[in-house]
RNA sequence: UGUCCCGUGGUGUAAUUGGCAACACGUCUGAUUCUGGAUCAGAAGAGUUCAGGUUCGAGACCUGACGGGACAACCA
């Protein structure tokens, strides 16, 4: 019965996907499916283009079609191959593939060029010899119309001789652009005339000195798109009001019935979190993070460096969503997709972060005694492991209390506690050091107690995780915390977000202690740092120098009570 | 005082296209546990921004308010 019901309960799908359907429904461009995913190579890539790839990818996978990778180069003075290599690298690592379709805007300015002229020689294009802010000001405003131009109605002939000499060198930046020849009265600010074709003299990454005029996005996009047989072009909510400029492009264009078409999405925000480039950039250059793969980046590098997999960021991108509702995203459902992810395969180990020296006081000097342990209860395939213990361990300072509140489960004066895969130990003193600091925790053990042996099943409050002095590995840890304390940071009209910047975003320590399996962990390995959280090994970690970030912490109800 | 887009539990999304609001995260119980994790069981929480209208029936459709956002770069 529950089942005939789950199988007739049809997935919902979202917008996309519907309007997907439909066209392919009353099937449109002979029912092919084809995406683009079109970054800007100007800026690295940010949880916000991975929730784009996944969608571009995604509709091409899902409907079996295919996705260009084509890099949105039109404007050489902000461009460069640095960050193409990054993007293609990000991509890849999220886990999609274009094959062999690596596209560039630039691949098309010949067509574009030849599209201009056409537009010209058809009276739809014009040379406009004004100013910049000339030009602006004939724009109109939101509320009133445009003027028209002195120069709109120029002679095909001299549209054409003025724009090749453009292309040529003969003008400087700045005294002449191409414009479409529209309407300055129209409601759209962008059909007002808009500016094609601009002179720009710095050479470009790929074309070099080819050009010395190049397409504006709104002229090269949509018609990228329609070179390329795009069928359907998904990209932000702020281009909605691009689309009839889009569309007028295609319409000039088509010679059949084949169209690419637009639809908008929104882009993803996250609390706590600024995602524009500009501002990520800003941080960068100013030393407020150390580069962009910073582990408090938003950035896919910055992420994938923090240690969250490309597993946990598709499946938190799809449990947004797309709408068109301008949302903003706790990043607390993204910290929920990694430790999802993560508890399911990261191995469990012991690590001190504040380490509390414990002698137990009856435990044989000198003996070091092997304790199995289960490397993930969640996984029996990846087995058990050793762990030395010895007369002397380190267990976290925040899990021993002189003198505890009431429901505190660990270890005190006269408590009695498990040592995870040991023994319990029962605290019977402790030391003080000048300053009125514990220094050092004496216990007692009770051999019987031990994981496995014949009172192993007696019941203490807690379990601790400890690393046996003797054994430990020292490591530095890395604690990271949100980068700003204002849930939306650039969301204050008056307030810079800098303002809001944490500045405990970042704490290191260095007096880590870490069991010895660890020994050979290699950068990008993650691992639960058993009660503690997720961890991953940084970049800079080396082999007797290890050096961890904090992915994210176990869900802690005992912090949450205390507080 | 313009055009366009958008308003569903705290947050993000659903509601098979008009049939009486579902899911996830979060929150709170309880069970269980050699991780105060995980797991399991359960609970609270919106009557869909508001007001009219159409309809037997509206979160979906219409009108108008209100609220939020986008748009006036030779950026993308």
């Amino acid at each position: 019965m529950k089942e005939a019901e789950d199988i007739i309960k049809p997935e919902s799908q979202h917008f996309i996907e519907q309007a997907i359907e439909k066209d392919l429904s009353e099937g449109k461009n002979s029912g092919r499916i084809h995406t683009r995913f079109p970054p800007e190579p100007n800026g690295y890539l940010h949880i916000g283009h991975a929730k784009a790839i996944c969608l571009d990818f995604g509709m091409a996978d899902k409907y079996g079609g295919k996705c260009n990778l084509r890099f949105d180069d039109t404007n050489p003075t902000k461009e460069d191959v640095e960050y193409v290599d990054s993007i293609k690298e990000d991509i890849q690592w999220l886990g999609f593939t274009w094959e062999d379709r690596e596209f560039y805007a630039s691949d098309y300015f010949g067509k574009l060029w030849d599209f201009a002229v056409s537009l010209i020689k058809r009276g739809l294009a014009y040379v406009d010899d004004q100013s910049a802010e000339t030009i602006s000001e004939q724009k109109g405003t939101t509320t009133q119309p445009g003027m028209e131009s002195p120069y709109r109605d120029r002679t095909v002939e001299e549209n054409l001789d003025l724009f090749f000499r453009m292309n040529e060198g003969e003008f400087e930046e700045g005294s002449r652009v191409l414009r479409a020849r529209i309407d300055m009265a129209s409601p759209n600010m962008h059909m007002r005339d808009p500016i094609i074709y601009r002179i720009l003299k710095t050479p470009h990454h790929r074309t070099g000195t080819k050009w010395k005029v190049y397409p504006m996005y709104d002229f090269a996009h949509g018609q990228s798109d329609y070179f390329e047989g795009i069928t359907h072009s998904l990209c932000t909510l702020e281009f909605e009001v691009h689309r009839p400029l889009y569309d007028w492009f295609i319409d000039q264009l088509k010679t059949d019935d084949y169209r690419p078409r637009q639809i908008e999405f929104n882009r993803l925000n996250l609390t706590y979190t600024v995602m524009s480039k500009r501002k990520l950039l800003e941080l960068v250059k100013d030393g407020v993070v150390k580069g962009w793969d910073d582990p408090r980046m938003p950035t896919l590098c910055g992420l994938r460096r923090r240690g969250y997999t490309p597993e946990s960021i598709r499946r938190f991108v799809d449990l947004i969503g797309y709408t068109k509702v301008e949302a903003i995203n706790d990043v607390s459902l993204l910290e929920y997709a990694i430790r999802e992810d993560l508890n399911k395969r990261a191995p469990r180990v012991f690590g001190v972060i504040n380490p509390l020296k414990v002698v137990i006081t009856n435990y044989p000097e000198g003996a070091t005694e092997n304790m199995e342990i289960t490397n993930n209860p969640e996984d029996e395939s990846q087995g058990t492991r050793r762990v030395p213990f010895s007369r002397e361990v380190y267990i976290e300072q925040e899990d021993f209390m002189e003198n505890p509140p009431h429901k505190f489960f660990r270890l005190a004066p006269g408590q009695e506690v498990r040592l995870k895969g040991a023994y319990i130990i029962k605290c019977t003193g402790l030391k003080k050091n000048d300053a009125g600091e514990i220094a050092e925790v004496q216990c007692t053990y009770d051999p019987a107690t031990r994981s496995g042996g014949p009172d192993s099943d007696r019941k203490v409050k807690g379990t601790l995780h400890w690393v046996s002095a003797a054994h430990a590995l020292n490591a530095e840890v890395r604690l990271y915390d949100r980068l700003f304390s204002d849930e939306d940071p650039s969301g204050h009209k008056d307030i810079d977000a800098r303002e809001f910047l944490n500045p405990g975003s970042l704490t290191i320590l260095e007096d880590c202690k870490v069991e010895p399996s660890l020994a050979e962990a290699k950068p990008l390995d993650k691992f639960q740092f058993q009660r503690m959280g997720y961890f991953c090994v940084d970049y800079d970690s080396k082999k007797g120098n290890l050096v961890f970030n904090r992915i994210v912490q176990l869900k802690d109800t005992w912090q949450k009570v205390n507080k």
